[in-house]
RNA sequence: GGGCAAUUAGCUCAGUUGGAUAGAGCGUCAGCCUCCGGAGCUGAAGGCCGCAGGUUCGACUCCUGCAUUGCCCA
């Protein structure tokens, strides 16, 4: 894969820089930046190299300033494909590119197309990413939505930057949650069948456990009433999960978002993965006995207290069988493990790195994405949830009324470690409120125009080296440059496990299209040469757009 | 009582290896339709980046303390 021209320019000007440093004899330090500024006036490319090295220009009696002018005539001398460079502040150098230097990106993009944007950055590095995980013991809510949008988006984002990326829902199907599932369901069944038995407190109350015990009665009749109480709670608890293990694969569906693998942890226990991971700590004189329960020495890798594995009654803990499932991840090989939680579970992070560390890995390939639970409101106001009371709005009453592209932009629009206020009447206000729309609108808006130039047999039958040079305003080069980030960009989501950058990246090309279209007439422009590179250019940008709303698993529409 | 995070414009939020005059949208105010989609564009006003110290050529960014809020654990 290529290294975009961005890369290339900065490649271009960091060898030629090294050459002129180390001739001097001096090092290339590793604090320079050599980046696009913030402000176009600063150049396409400034560096802080005379700042960094100032110490060298104080020794010759020189200030930074003095410094950046002997470095900018010798790079002048020696990089052609420069327009000039300005010494500017303190002693920034800011490059200017020539013209054709950016026209070329264009033809990045025609030439890869869907694939514009991808690299090999990840290096086919194998990762996989758990994210959801939701209990089976209720419809997914909001908040399960929120991390289905970053797990979903981030793993398109690494696969397209060259990760080897692997997806999977750990689902929670052997433990106390599921024992009181059944006896909610159980309960609800025979208050159907006309017996006076009340649900207690600790159980579930959402309404759909009334569904649920009501397709129990519609296959099983009464027949349960007569069976050992213990077999009737089984067949209701196994019910139970199934009809909502199955509402919940139709939800993530809908959502876009798929899971390779579903991992049960029943299966490890039953496997006895969880016992013969207990052995393994205990070889390696982790583990010891108090108080009847099997502790784990954490705090041997900088966790604050021991935890317990298995309890004094002898039910293992939850902790007990994610550390096996976590040992299982690592033998299939994945060079780098992205656990996606719910922020009120960050007290686990510290232990489950103390885990992996005692399975023999480096802390750092175990990576937690903390997700921070949504606010949701209506017109400012809070909508009241509560699982345990089954009151809540799940996720997809929420799509129902918002929309999936809506809801996965508002998501994707915030870094998943800040609160977020998920206003419905917000999100589904088609106006710059929501820039889902802003962003749709100048991708169907270019659609439109290329449906008029065809209806209009407007043909491209220029070569691009005659058109491209006719993309010279200051809203030409614009465009051209944000096009040339777009492989960075994607760079940086994946470096760092958050896809929102890209959100907002399209938020601004899409606002130089908007901007460009009302300055520069594209259809009716003053020449056929110029009708022509202005609808490549809008191709190019439409491409681009289309690729980064499908990297968010958003619809790029032709018409709105 | 400990721990983790958050605090940036009236509101919602970006700012990820420490860089130049801290950005965007909404809202407010003032403009742009004989012309390709006005779900758009242009401009203005709006800031002690929670507070106080420290590190250095330079701090919204890193360190320490404090305040407020949220969550987790006892």
């Amino acid at each position: 894969m290529k290294k975009d021209c961005q890369m290339r320019a900065r490649e271009y000007i960091r060898n030629t820089l090294k050459q002129i440093i180390t001739a001097r004899g001096l090092n290339w330090p590793e604090k320079v930046s050599l980046e696009p500024p913030k402000e176009k006036k600063f150049g396409d490319l400034a560096t802080n190299i005379a700042l960094v090295t100032s110490a060298y220009a104080k020794q010759r009696k020189q200030n930074p300033r003095q410094w950046a002018e002997i470095l900018k005539d010798e790079l002048l001398s020696l990089c052609p494909e420069l327009e000039k460079i300005e010494v500017a502040g303190p002693g920034f150098l800011n490059f200017f590119f020539k013209a054709n230097f950016w026209h070329e990106v264009v033809k990045n993009v025609f030439k890869q197309k869907d694939d514009y944007g991808s690299s090999n950055s990840g290096q086919g590095k194998k990762v996989q990413v758990e994210y959801v995980s939701a209990n089976p013991t209720g419809p997914l809510h909001i908040g399960h939505g929120r991390g289905a949008a970053v797990g979903d988006s981030l793993t398109r984002i690494m696969r397209f930057t060259g990760f080897d990326v692997h997806t999977e829902y750990y689902l929670n199907d052997a433990g106390r949650q599921m024992r009181l599932l059944g006896q909610s369901v159980w309960i609800r069944y025979q208050q159907l069948c006309g017996l006076s038995v009340s649900l207690p407190e600790d159980c579930y109350q959402g309404e759909y456990i009334k569904d649920i015990a009501e397709e129990v009665l519609n296959t099983h009749n009464q027949k349960l009433l007569s069976m050992p109480e213990q077999d009737a709670i089984a067949l209701c608890q196994e019910k139970a999960m199934n009809s909502i293990l199955e509402g919940i694969k139709k939800d993530l569906e809908n959502f876009r978002v798929e899971h390779q693998v579903w991992f049960s942890e029943k299966s490890l226990v039953e496997q006895d993965e969880v016992e013969k991971t207990l052995a393994y700590l205990k070889d390696k004189g982790l583990i010891y006995e108090q108080d009847g329960a099997l502790w784990f020495k954490t705090t041997q890798f900088g966790d604050d207290k021991d935890r317990v594995l298995k309890k004094s009654d002898g039910f293992l803990t939850y902790f007990a069988s994610d550390i096996a499932y976590h040992k299982n991840k690592f033998e299939r090989g994945f060079d780098l493990v992205i656990d996606i939680w719910g922020a009120d579970h960050h007290g686990y992070v510290p232990r489950m790195k103390a885990a992996v560390q005692a399975l023999g890995k480096d802390k750092e390939s175990l990576q937690v994405i903390l997700v921070q639970l949504v606010n949701l409101l209506r017109e400012g106001e809070p909508v009241a949830m509560s699982t345990r009371a089954g009151e809540f709005v799940t996720l997809a009453e929420v799509c129902e009324e918002v929309g999936v592209d809506a809801a996965r932009f508002i998501f994707l629009t915030r870094k998943s470690d800040s609160h977020l206020d998920f206003d419905l009447e917000v999100v589904k206000k088609k106006s710059l409120d929501n820039p889902v729309y802003y962003v749709q609108y100048a991708h169907a808006r270019i659609c439109s125009l290329m449906q008029k130039a065809r209806e209009k047999n407007i043909n491209i039958d220029q070569d691009m080296d005659e058109l491209l040079p006719l993309l010279n305003t200051e809203e030409d080069m614009a465009i051209l440059k944000h096009l040339d980030q777009f492989s960075d960009i994607l760079n940086t989501c994946a470096r760092t496990l958050s896809p929102h950058h890209l959100s907002y990246y399209l938020q601004e090309l899409a606002g130089l299209l908007h901007r460009y279209y009302t300055v520069h007439p594209v259809l009716n422009a003053e020449s056929h040469l110029l009708i022509q590179a202005r609808i490549v250019l809008f191709q190019a940008v439409a491409q681009v757009l289309k690729n980064g709303l499908t990297l968010l698993g958003v619809s790029a529409p032709q018409r709105m």
